[in-house]
DNA sequence: GTCTATAGACGGATAGAC
DNA sequence: GTCTATCCGTCTATAGAC
């Protein structure tokens, strides 16, 4: 392929909308306010967590450098070292964040249901549901930005993941030894389920007729049809 | 109910077939050999398209060089613009096929396939999902990096996406129509059977045992399920 | 705690030899 | 069609003034 002077143009173009791509690049996701679970940060910590959260979420965290999330908090790049070490380190707490969060709503779920496995199901699905679709950028930066960290650094959050996996595995086993879950799919049933989750940040939106407690019980009730032999 | 983890897929091989990178890095997806759909690209246009695919679903679009491209062809960063004009130009065109391959399947599998909804959205699940896990590396990347690409590069993809949503839109409203499937729910099932397809390649690994027509026959059964009324 | 200035590496892309 | 050499901008992070 031969180099044209348009190949030049289009580079400008680049630059220019990389300078000013809040108003032409492409989102993974619907503009929302960036919140996170209270208790985690305050002051400008919290807003250093929040426009990064956004940030990375909309662009992705190696397209959102240091300067960017100075520009959005509104202070310059070197003050954000005050409050971090590293970039890394504003995604590793980040990411940390969605991993706790949804491992205590889910133990929490559990913990404030009976033993019957439909209910359980029921209850785990809305609350994987509601954790991602209240807080949808930081599902997404969660899931989908976890693979920058280094080894090191999402070891943690990989651990609450493992223990967030066993206990959807658990539940869904002691349905099938009760004989009210079918056994034969339980993992691709699982998984299958837990994508529906995973994926809903990216494209639902709340309205006044259907919110996202809605969405939870409908999913629930996917969920409930999936499992059930039929 | 669960975030489904492939990050540490497979380290070794993917630190072996990575040229160089930082050999600690955590992947999106396991390793696997990159391929496209026959009839795309030959030569070292191929070989181009391949690497860039491999690594930007590994690592991402931005954190991906065309350094590191050069160096996984094996040639040396300006002879990468002999075949393309620019690192987004390879990303478009990656981009574009996996739509393109998409959105042919499935027009094909209804095309293939009687009138009878429930027939249908066998097929058309069954395809989605083969489709996304036979080529997981430019599932990946067709999904996720979109966003990389200026809003004019994007728009054909887009346009296509839209087409192939259509598809699936149409036989779920004339399911409804015929009394087969659910109505009040309809969007939002849909939106789920999707889900379960787009996750796939994230997490499924073929087995002797159970190979991706088999997830594609089940992943057809849950989402009739899903759609008829309990 | 915030700034300006800057180090030093790396980014995409181009020129021109062969 | 592939290379070496290079441009110039941006990157993360630090030094040091206030």
């Amino acid at each position: 392929m031969v180099r044209t002077t348009a190949v030049r143009a289009d580079r400008k173009a680049t630059i220019l909308s990389d300078n000013a791509r809040d108003f032409t690049a492409l989102t993974r996701v619907r503009a929302v306010e960036p919140r996170l679970p209270p208790g985690n940060a305050e002051g400008t910590e919290l807003h250093i967590l929040l426009e990064s959260m956004r940030l990375f979420a909309h662009h992705g965290y190696s397209a959102t450098s240091v300067r960017h999330i100075a520009t959005a908090v509104g202070i310059k790049a070197p003050s954000l070292y005050e409050y971090f070490p590293s970039k890394e380190h504003i995604l590793a707490r980040i990411v940390l964040i969605g991993h706790r969060d949804l491992l205590a709503a889910m133990e929490n779920a559990l913990a404030d249901c009976g033993p019957d496995p439909v209910s359980q199901v029921r209850a785990l699905v809305r609350t994987h549901v509601l954790s991602h679709v209240t807080y949808p950028l930081l599902a997404i930066v969660t899931n989908d930005e976890l693979h920058h960290l280094s080894p090191d650094r999402a070891a943690e959050a990989l651990a609450l993941r493992e223990r967030t996996e066993l206990i959807a595995i658990e539940v869904g086993r002691r349905g099938v030894e009760q004989g009210v879950f079918e056994g034969s799919e339980l993992a691709v049933t699982t998984a299958a389920i837990a994508s529906m989750g995973v994926r809903a940040p990216y494209w639902f939106v709340p309205t006044p007729d259907y919110g996202t407690t809605d969405l939870a019980d409908s999913f629930a009730e996917l969920a409930i049809r999936m499992l059930k032999p039929s």
